[in-house]
DNA sequence: ATGTCTTTTGTTGAAAATCAACATTACGTT
DNA sequence: AACGTAATGTTGATTTTCAACAAAAGACAT
């Protein structure tokens, strides 16, 4: 029986190979400090769990090469969906996150859980066989919802746009059908996540904000994703804003973030004003976005303009939070640089120097994929923790008895 | 040699003990999987230690009733300092942070570093002597500092109104005469440990804020002080509101929440107002404070807008952080629940239902010693931890060699 | 007071985990 | 092909941890 109690079990060791980099013996020797023997003991164990391979022998330095281990990617298979209110990407991705194969499909959310997970598990399996892969090598199911989620039971708690899913047992019934462990949150969460693997893997400090149909934000801080007390943290789309006023929003208030600077609201003004583009009225985000790349003025300006007022939040978070990187994404963010300009105006001119002078600000670079990276991402940190390698040790201890 | 490796040290199983509650042998060994052999090994090192001691046998469950042990809170003592601008606290606590000694003093920061922390060492020597305390009890020694802090590093960085102190190696100078280990932070990050220590023990998503002479505050989110990439989280005393207009700052800017709700623009607007307060003029913080208590309408009427005012950020904080708690402290806070009424209007009128359902907006319950309590709190958290037992238990053992 | 029952405690040998040393193998260099 | 260097495989020693047993200490009933 290995060790059940040391820190350092064979857990603790793949921890440092969790980074994809090859490690000699000695090495690692050199990093735990345990005997190279014991090491090897560790080894074993993981390779024969095929969490690592060996990989090509390191250069010699003078004298007999040594070989060298790696994290085995695809050792298990994960899957990352991420549904929206009327869309949702669904992949597998291997333990570095990387896709294997990927399906999008139009999928409306309001047809409640069973409709969607079916759907889901559907499309996970025939992934699954496309890629001769089979379901026990499926590992963990990672899950972005267009709603408030609270992640220790992976359940939705009064979600606005998603009615019958309120409460419901996402992982239990995922699990009825999949025996994978199944994690489950925010959509916005799951881009920061996304976005800070991605894109900033060595920030601790990042807001990541999502600027399309709704607006609302992921918060990493310390390097780790901040849920809030309710699972609620991050959601600044109703904040009010100075310039908003009498503006009611479908929350109730007046005066949300919302209600001035997201997709339908920018649509609405546009067309009240009577813009027309391409011949035809602009009445939805898409058309917004469409005639700010096409250089429509009074829609750069509506953009630039929701940039502002998305930057009059921030500039509050900035310096309650004080992050490092702020990272936009959603689909108003890509329709040129224009909505980043507006808030870099206002986070820059407003801020305190101190909290300002080593924040960047940017386009989200992993783009329409930072859902999917971010679900795959927490499905891996789940797969690849001790708890889980000490869980398949133990079970693998038991098999060999 | 105890075991380098295993997780389970002695410092492993301390942290089972640190809340102070007596344990038994048997409850150790179930809530470890240890053996009841290894556990005693563990428990006589640490009691060799002295950081653990025997206690009162429990009641019999029928047989031989069980020894118990516990943290033993004399074992150590800890020096907590609190400097503010003009006045700086200073006590000695035990490894509960029950306060065994303190003084203040007037002491005021601008006179530079070696001024404050010569007074600091002479007092920390007087006060373990009052106490008949060796310098070798002492282990470590919090300090807050009224600026922001490199808390890694222990130096200020660009502080305000700390001239003198900018990048000042506070630990390196401290030690030069104590050679405790030394942890310094910010005086508002200070306050909110203490308060969240103190007052909610088991609530992880907090915020406190200060209002006196400037407004700041503390955010402990996932349990964890969120200290933001410069150190500098939780500085809203510069954010803008929108009553704001064209009040001007120190910092610069115009419509800071400092500028219109902190105590100096408080005492001046009542001062231009005419109002007076016992034939006096109201000039500083202590009058208005004083005005409100005796009920003095236009004073009352100030504060409340000023926590309109404050409230007005902290609903932004609200969303971004859904916090449990709010703790309001700072000597604006204690002139009566003016402060508070208005912080809890704002912010119950103007954010989400779902954020405030179970939100709790109080005034600070450790008071005026938050700051003390937040210091200790810092620096037994270092004390008890176990890289700090581990090396104990590694001196311990060489001694005996 | 005495004896029995229950539970904790002290002790000791066994088992497991880890280390340290030695011989062996593989590669680069001359 | 011989030599030096560094990694690898193997084995016995050492340390750490466990599990079982006997002894001790109180509670309770007689």
């Amino acid at each position: 029986m290995q060790n059940k109690f040391t820190g350092f079990s064979s857990a603790t060791l793949f921890q440092l190979l969790r980074d994809g980099q090859p490690r000699t013996k000695a090495e690692l020797v050199k990093i735990t400090g345990l005997a190279r023997s014991t090491i090897q003991l560790r080894i074993d164990t993981l390779l024969e769990l095929d969490l690592i391979a060996p990989v090509n022998d390191a250069v010699s330095t003078g004298g007999r090469p040594s070989a060298q281990v790696a994290l085995n990617p695809k050792a298990r298979v994960i899957a990352a969906v991420d549904f929206g209110a009327s869309q949702a990407s669904l992949a597998l991705t291997d333990l570095t996150g990387e896709i294997l194969g990927r399906t999008s499909s139009r999928m409306i959310i309001a047809d409640g859980p069973e409709t969607c997970l079916g759907w889901m598990v559907r499309t996970i399996r025939s992934e699954l066989a496309a890629l001769h892969l089979k379901e026990a090598d499926l590992i963990a199911i990672g899950i972005g919802l267009p709603g408030p989620v609270e992640h220790s039971t992976g359940r939705p708690s009064n979600p606005p746009i998603m009615p019958g899913w309120d409460d419901f047992d996402v992982p239990g019934f995922v699990n009825h059908h999949l025996k994978a462990t199944v994690l489950v949150d925010n959509d916005v969460n799951i881009m920061a996540l996304g976005e800070q693997k991605f894109a900033w893997p060595d920030i601790e400090n990042i807001i990541f904000l999502k600027a399309s149909t709704g607006i609302g934000s992921g918060i990493i801080s310390s390097g780790v994703l901040q849920r809030g007390a309710e699972g609620i943290a991050g959601d600044i789309g109703h904040v009010q804003i100075a310039r908003g006023d009498n503006v009611p929003c479908r929350c109730g208030n007046s005066g949300c973030l919302e209600a001035m600077a997201a997709g339908p609201a920018l649509a609405q003004r546009l067309s009240l004003a009577g813009i027309e583009f391409n011949g035809n009225r602009i009445t939805v985000l898409s058309d917004v976005v469409a005639a700010t790349k096409a250089g429509e003025l009074a829609a750069i300006q509506a953009v630039r303009q929701a940039g502002r007022d998305i930057g009059e939040v921030l500039t509050t978070c900035v310096s309650v939070l004080n992050p490092s990187v702020i990272s936009i994404g959603g689909s108003l963010a890509f329709a040129g640089e224009h909505l980043l300009a507006g808030v870099r105006e206002v986070v820059y001119s407003r801020s305190m120097p101190l909290a300002t002078e080593h924040l960047t600000i940017a386009q989200s670079r992993a783009g329409l994929d930072a859902g999917i990276i971010g679900a795959s991402v927490m499905a891996i940190d789940y797969a690849l923790s001790t708890a889980s390698i000490d869980a398949m040790a133990a079970a693998l201890e038991s098999a060999n008895t």
